[in-house]
DNA sequence: AAAGGTTGATATATCGTTATATCAGTTGTC
DNA sequence: GACAACTGATATAACGATATATCAACCTTT
């Protein structure tokens, strides 16, 4: 026959300690006036029972909730992993919890996961809104009041949101494939056209044009290894004059680089790849990827700022951040093969 | 001038309604007795107000609280985000949020990522244990009774636990290559001795005992491409007449991979390598990776499963649940290449 | 028509905290 | 010695919900 005990609270402790309930509330959070002696045997019987405060309780009355929600697009990327550090340490050190979902790009499943975070009290929400978001989660997030911060996708004026200077960053890498004297590029990745995608392609075709180039080839695909392998041979086999490849993303790279090896080419010298992300991968690889870096941590600790900021003053106007980016020149560029 | 709008609560909708409180409680939980005409009414102004239920209140009063997190190893892990997105599925489908943490293997931060779960009210805890946890950690579990399940790494026999069935996968893995006539095999990667790489040594060590062989090999590295990469051109390097690696995940595995290309050498056929986890990379690699796979979504689902069972009773047994795994023969194994 | 049952709602207490008000003693001031 | 100020604690109410008890009105039944 064993003894049941139910998780301690201020009472079990006030009980033990033989004090009000308030009393103890007081010495475990400094305030009040308490006397030494009282102060020592509430914090003994509190260790005694090893009490943990019930902190969703205290924020329902004291209102200062410490808890956020983050959904974001893609949990097992490792360029998504690195802003969560980011945004976690800086939250952390302020005392906040931060849950995460993985919002898989599905506008109603964010939707649901928004909605839940409010239910479940988070009083912060960070979110890389999906490409059609419904109208019903604008309404809500507006009624409920709750901070929100957008990342990388832009989705409404309303929100404060961290992103990258992605056209000027495309532009950047664009450009790098120019000098190097390729004059025929195509863009590659992307399956539906997000802020993000939307304004790396604007700053690909700004380049050509700038170079007098034409044409462009912005050729879709899934952003992971296999859709970038698989688009690659089709793209490679549809357009034959093209030299250089300007990637949504660091995964379409690696797989369009796995799809020049398997046709025997070599990444680099007979067609040049550039990736975005710069995922650890991306310098491992063989050969190793020349990428755009976006810093994630960095990105991250901008979230949280932004959010905490947000809190704060939640009547102040929004605002819109957008990170530079830098090229990162590894061995998948090089000067144009010549025949 | 702008109108400030608090959250609407149950007297918000109850007031716009002009019913009671417990009314619009009974209504939205279809609860009780009520009258068609003022549960029209009453969904009318909750759906007005854009009234949302306030959970942690709604849990604080009935004790049906359904949150639960989960301290995971390594959050930029695709594998992992495989194992989340099987857990997420499953406990999302009878109700449930779920916050996850990156416990980065550290002891001290899983302990702090713990009390913070027990003191926001989390009714469940899933947890990839580092290997020294402070005693501190299980004191807090036990004295808390909050439903806990660990996974991979078993660490006391109170807690539920889901694992692989690892000394098995591992011997299976290198019988393939002994079979294959591999005779000097080396086991690459883990830098920490936990429980899974323990289990994954001896059922490498027994197989090679099996069929005679001995002598073998163990290189200790952290578990990520580049520390693979590096490790494997120093192992090589002075064991010549290794044939064979056997590796304790993919990410060391593809880490290999690369190092043999960086030597000229070609995976499979100068030197086989078998991997762990069969991460998406390993599919797309080139070569592709033979590995083995321990089907991240179905360990999810059973952590999912396990959880739910212990917080419906109790007080019965611990469980403890061991997955098989099965070995994917691709293409970095090969025979043995004879000079 | 009095007793008993059903219906549809409300009154009240409670979960574990914290905010605010109150209060009995002690000390200090002139 | 009367009044004020301070000290160290407690009493009470409230946060937003739900559980339980209660209740008025209406409908049966004999």
């Amino acid at each position: 026959m064993r003894h049941f005990h139910r998780k301690p609270t201020l009472s079990t402790v006030a009980a033990a300690a033989g004090v009000s309930v308030p009393t103890v509330s007081q010495v475990l959070r400094g305030t009040g006036r308490i006397s030494e002696a009282t102060r020592v045997r509430v914090l003994q019987a509190a260790e005694d029972l090893h009490y943990v405060q019930d902190s969703r309780a205290a924020a329902m009355r004291s209102g200062d909730n410490r808890e956020v929600g983050f959904v974001i697009n893609q949990l097992g990327n490792p360029f998504n992993a690195e802003v969560i550090s980011g945004v976690v340490d800086s939250l952390e050190r302020e005392g906040y919890l931060v849950s995460i979902l993985d919002g898989r790009d599905d506008p109603d499943l964010q939707a649901n996961q928004l909605e839940t975070f409010i239910k479940h009290g988070r009083c912060g929400l960070l979110w890389v809104p999906a490409t059609k978001t419904p109208d019903r989660i604008l309404r809500l997030l507006d009624r409920q009041r709750v901070p929100t911060v957008t990342f990388l996708r832009h989705i409404d004026d309303r929100f404060d949101h961290v992103g990258i200077r992605n056209c000027e960053a495309t532009g950047l890498a664009t450009q790098h494939l120019i000098e190097l004297g390729h004059t025929r590029l195509a863009y590659l990745g992307g399956d539906e056209m997000t802020t993000v995608r939307r304004d790396r392609i604007s700053g690909f075709e700004r380049s050509l044009k700038a170079a007098g180039l034409r044409d462009a080839v912005v050729w879709p695909c899934a952003d992971n290894k296999l859709a970038g392998l698989e688009a690659t041979l089709r793209l490679i086999d549809t357009h034959r004059d093209i030299s250089a490849l300007v990637c949504n993303g660091d995964m379409v790279a690696l797989g369009a680089c796995s799809a020049l090896q398997r046709l025997g080419k070599t990444p680099g010298r007979d067609i040049s790849v550039i990736g975005f992300d710069d995922i650890q991968d991306a310098a491992v690889a063989t050969p190793a990827l020349t990428t755009v870096c976006a810093r994630p941590k960095e990105l991250g600790a901008a979230l949280a700022d932004l959010l905490l900021t947000r809190i704060a003053s939640p009547d102040a106007a929004p605002v819109r951040l957008q990170l530079p980016a830098e090229l990162i020149v590894r061995q998948t560029t090089g000067a144009k093969a010549c025949y």
